[in-house]
RNA sequence: GGGCGGAUAGCUCAGUGGUAGAGCGCCGGCCUUACAAGCCGGAUGUCGCAGGUUCGACCCCUGUUCCGCCCA
């Protein structure tokens, strides 16, 4: 007898709530999601999993893109891999130190000693008005890290109610022991390479947050302005020249005029030299094919530094520093006359920069602008410096992404890592990896061959990974940047500002002839860029990293295509020349039903706790396993609904599968031989969808197929039989139940492990009342992907079409009660059909199990060939009376 | 300005060079010993617009509009 359950002890309906907590724990507990170290590299499928930002808000959107990795993940382990799926947390980084500062009232100063023990509560009502306390950095970390600790709670909490099924074992911080550790080994490896250096130059810089940023953390906002109209004099001529800016504040950084080469208003000017107003400096005037001739007046001014294009000119054009702009955005006090701020009337220049100097780069602007309306100020002629009134004008401003401030170029030492020289071997690395979608690979393609500079890795935080690096100190206790002291690898992670080089005493801290710790932290996607390594444990484990590396699949979203992506391909490339993995998959964003992108910022931010409560864990994953890699999704209930509904669907069908007893025999009626046909051709496909990651398409067929073909059909089919009240030709009935049974069976294993990945918890439940025992796979989660295998000792139905031609007969006398308006399961008295003649010898095969599914006991049926193959037209039909309650 | 994606039923989305699909919603019917959280049946479309290729185009090509994203 086939091992059955009594369906009548089970539940009326599912509690999932319960089952969710129940299979969470037993997963754990069983070790079903462990990574085995001792597996070999080709029985691996490693996963390079998305550390979240912890100090972030939770939204649905993180529940669906999470599940796609998972669908993805479970269903090779199902295929046999070895699944390595680790969960990292981001915690490094500006967003934790905002609410560190916020939460604690602290503000850092890596400068500060250490004071140990040190702890802190939150501070709140007085104290969080009070002046901020100021503490050294390895105290703001260890606040970073306890708060981040509760962060982390409320995301292991969400993915373990969603079962992630992550190894919990393999966990990591970007800011623990073992990620600074990486990513110092990181830099020392490229600066062994040289692919690293530092030195003071230009760079972007926020004023309000007061660091260095990259250019991947920039972006265009469109910004008002307006083209000033500035008129220049020409040294030792009555000529004068007129520039268009828009930042005129800048004017005491000039350094330079330039036109476009071609431009014959001012080809004449090539080689002379302009005097600016206001400030009289005498600057070179230069040709440039960058200079746009139909942009304002044709003519510009070059500063030190306006833009990224100014910074070009100066450095070909070998110009004057004058550096204006300080690290807190306002003017710095400068003095003209000296050497560097020549003017042909330095006192006149002071006088005016004197009410600049200390302004922020706003005020500075309105204050420029009263002193160019003066005719004093002119450097040509009696009029003002200002002709006509500014133009408005919207033009693209560079902002830091996270900032509120136009960026300023700020000349500053800092740490590069070199990738100009690598645009090639960036490329090509991309186009080893796989890209899902394939079209995300052209967003990877055109930042890269966009890119403009080096990749700025230092920043002026504190709560990051330092740089393992000292500088050592000449006898006026100057810093000697050309020769910095790096940390010996066996002493990582080391922090700078606390721990001492090799060969030096602490006493020699910031003394002459002493050292002095570099208070810099790496930019957090320098550590974040690691996440392979990390997991790999490269450098640490090397038979580990040997195992893992490259991993196989990289899931992240498309934003940061540009920053994640790109630099985990760059450190691959310095530090191995490999790819960091063979596979990226894209998720695309939940957007709100009005199609915006959900963010906190626009407040239509939907959190998924309640979601899960209502509509279960499972209900939610069948959401997010329905929207294809890369595409946008709008949030959708209804979408929720089915997948709750589907959940139901499982259990119920399991319940009655289950609860059919009957005696062993193999599947040999034609209906059940033709349903496992159907059966194993949609399994064939749904695998083919699923090791192309498209476990969407999977999803769909499988779905509709268990809909369809099992329970709207093939359970009613062959009801009857399986409960020994019909039999089929050529077989005792015993056989007849028992094919009925087996192939029920089979249907609910194989689309219960198909559903598997993607709706974990009910089909690990329906899995365990026979399943488990009578496979010997106590998960099914680890259970084998159904393969072709499974159906070949099933043999071939004698028509292909036996199931259809069965469904459209069944369909055809249901259609007719329908209209009749009587319940299906009213009995026919009277019943002609007619269908194509090869249709009807193919129902023959069939008839009895559609006869007894339509309670009709009495039929004929005629053959007709002018109707189409697999067609049934009722010719007759009449019902029984409804039976009427005797009671 | 350059690149990429999308536009299909009221909604959310599949789709293929050969008669337009699903789910939800809507309409009608049905208690049928797994499931009324269910079942049976039905209606619903200029496949963004305009050209072209083709015997045939929602699909391929060209152009175009709108929406979104990335980059300058």
């Amino acid at each position: 007898m086939f091992r059955t359950i009594d369906a009548a002890s089970l539940p009326k309906h599912f509690d999932a709530a319960e089952a969710e907590k129940r299979w969470d724990a037993t997963w754990e507990k069983n070790d079903v999601h462990r990574y085995d170290p001792d597996r070999p590299r080709h029985e691996t499928f490693a996963v390079d999993t998305p550390p979240p930002t912890v100090s972030g808000s939770l939204h649905i959107g993180h529940v669906f893109s999470y599940t796609h990795t998972d669908v993805i993940v479970r269903y090779q382990r199902m295929r046999g891999r070895n699944i390595f799926y680790p969960m990292g947390w981001d915690d490094n980084g500006l967003p934790t130190e905002r609410r560190v500062q916020n939460y604690f009232n602290v503000r850092c100063d890596p400068h500060v000693p250490y004071e140990p023990g040190l702890t802190l509560t939150e501070a709140t009502g007085k104290a969080a008005k009070d002046k901020p306390r100021i503490i050294s950095r390895p105290n703001f970390i260890e606040l970073c890290l306890q708060l981040t600790a509760e962060d982390e709670k409320a995301f292991t909490n969400l993915w373990r109610r969603i079962g992630l099924s992550v190894d919990w074992k393999e966990q990591y911080a970007t800011i623990d022991d073992h990620c600074r550790t990486l990513a110092q080994l990181s830099f020392l490896d490229l600066f062994e390479k040289q692919h690293i250096y530092n030195h003071e130059a230009p760079t972007m810089w926020d004023v309000d947050f007061q660091t260095a940023v990259a250019q991947a953390e920039v972006e265009d906002r469109p910004t008002a302005g307006a083209f000033h109209d500035i008129v220049f004099g020409v040294e030792g001529s009555d000529d004068s020249l007129m520039i268009s800016t828009t930042r005129p504040e800048l004017l005491a950084a000039c350094v330079g005029v330039t036109a476009h080469p071609d431009d014959a208003r001012y080809r004449h000017l090539f080689g002379k030299r302009a005097i600016t107003p206001v400030f009289h400096v005498p600057v070179p005037i230069f040709p440039s094919e960058l200079a746009d001739p139909q942009k304002g007046t044709g003519i510009l001014m070059v500063c030190t530094f306006g833009d990224a294009t100014d910074v070009l000119w100066w450095r070909e054009q070998k110009l004057a520093l004058r550096q204006i702009v300080g690290r807190d955005g306002r003017l710095m006090p400068v003095q003209f006359g000296v050497q560097g701020w020549e003017s042909l009337h330095s006192d006149k220049a002071n006088e005016a920069y004197a009410q600049l100097s200390g302004k922020s780069v706003k005020q500075a602007k309105a204050i420029m602008v009263e002193l160019l309306r003066m005719p004093q100020c002119s450097a040509h002629g009696p009029e003002c410096p200002l002709r006509g009134e500014p133009k408005p004008l919207q033009h693209a401003v560079k902002f830091f992404e996270k900032g509120d401030r136009p960026l300023e170029f700020v000349t500053t030492r800092q740490w590069f890592v070199r990738l100009m020289d690598q645009k090639e071997a960036l490329l090509a690395k991309g186009d080893e990896v796989q890209w899902h979608p394939e079209f995300m690979r052209s967003r990877y393609r055109n930042w890269t061959e966009n890119l403009q500079l080096d990749w700025c890795i230092s920043r002026q935080r504190y709560f990051g990974v330092p740089f393992p690096v000292w500088y050592p100190l000449d006898e006026q206790g100057q810093p000697d940047y050309s020769k910095p002291i790096v940390a010996p690898r066996e002493r990582l992670p080391v922090d700078p500002m606390s721990d001492t080089p090799p060969g030096h005493d602490p006493s020699q801290r910031d003394q002459p002839g002493g050292f002095t710790g570099e208070s810099d932290v790496f930019d957090t996607w320098f550590t974040s860029s690691l996440t392979p390594q990390i997991g790999t444990h490269w450098q640490l484990a090397p038979a580990r990293h040997e195992k893992l590396f490259p991993m196989d699949i990289r899931p992240q979203s498309h934003e940061i295509i540009r920053t994640w992506a790109f630099y985990s391909i760059a450190k691959a490339l310095l530090h191995e020349n490999k790819v960091p993995w063979n596979h990226v998959v894209i998720s695309g964003w939940i957007l709100d039903p009005d199609r915006k992108k959900m963010s906190k910022s626009k407040g239509n931010v939907v959190t998924p706790m309640h979601l899960l409560d209502e509509y279960t864990a499972d209900g939610v994953r069948y959401w997010a396993a329905n929207a294809k890699l890369g595409s946008d999704t709008a949030f959708d209930e209804k979408v929720l609904k089915v997948g709750r509904r589907l959940v139901t669907k499982l259990f119920n069908a399991g319940k009655f599968v289950l609860g059919q007893s009957a005696s062993v025999h193999p599947i040999q009626c034609e209906l059940d031989r033709a349903f496992v046909h159907t059966l194993r051709q949609m399994c064939s496909k749904a695998t083919e969808s699923f090791d192309a990651f498209e476990y969407a398409h999977a999803l769909m067929a499988t779905e509709s197929f268990f809909w369809t073909h099992f329970t709207d059909a093939h359970i009613e089919l062959v009801k009857a039989r399986a409960r020994g009240e019909c039999s089929c030709d050529g077989v005792d009935d015993e056989a007849a139940r028992g094919s009925a049974v087996a192939s029920l069976r089979l249907g609910l294993s194989v689309l219960l492990r198909m559903f598997a990945p993607v709706v974990p918890f009910i089909t690990e439940e329906v899995w365990s009342w026979v399943f488990a025992e009578e496979t010997g796979h106590p998960s099914i989660h680890r259970a084998p992907w159904p393969t072709e295998a499974e159906f070949a000792s099933i043999a071939p139905p004698e028509d292909a079409s036996s199931f259809d031609v069965a469904v459209a007969c069944w369909t055809a006398i249901n259609k007719r009660k329908s209209e009749a308006g009587v319940s299906v399961a009213r009995p026919a008295e009277i019943l002609v059909l007619a269908a194509h003649p090869h249709t009807v010898t193919v129902l023959e095969r069939v008839v009895q199990d559609v006869m007894a599914a339509a309670h009709c006991k009495n039929f004929r049926i005629e053959k007709d060939e002018s109707l189409a193959e697999g067609m049934f037209d009722v010719l007759q039909a009449v019902f029984e009376e409804k039976k009427t309650d005797p009671s």
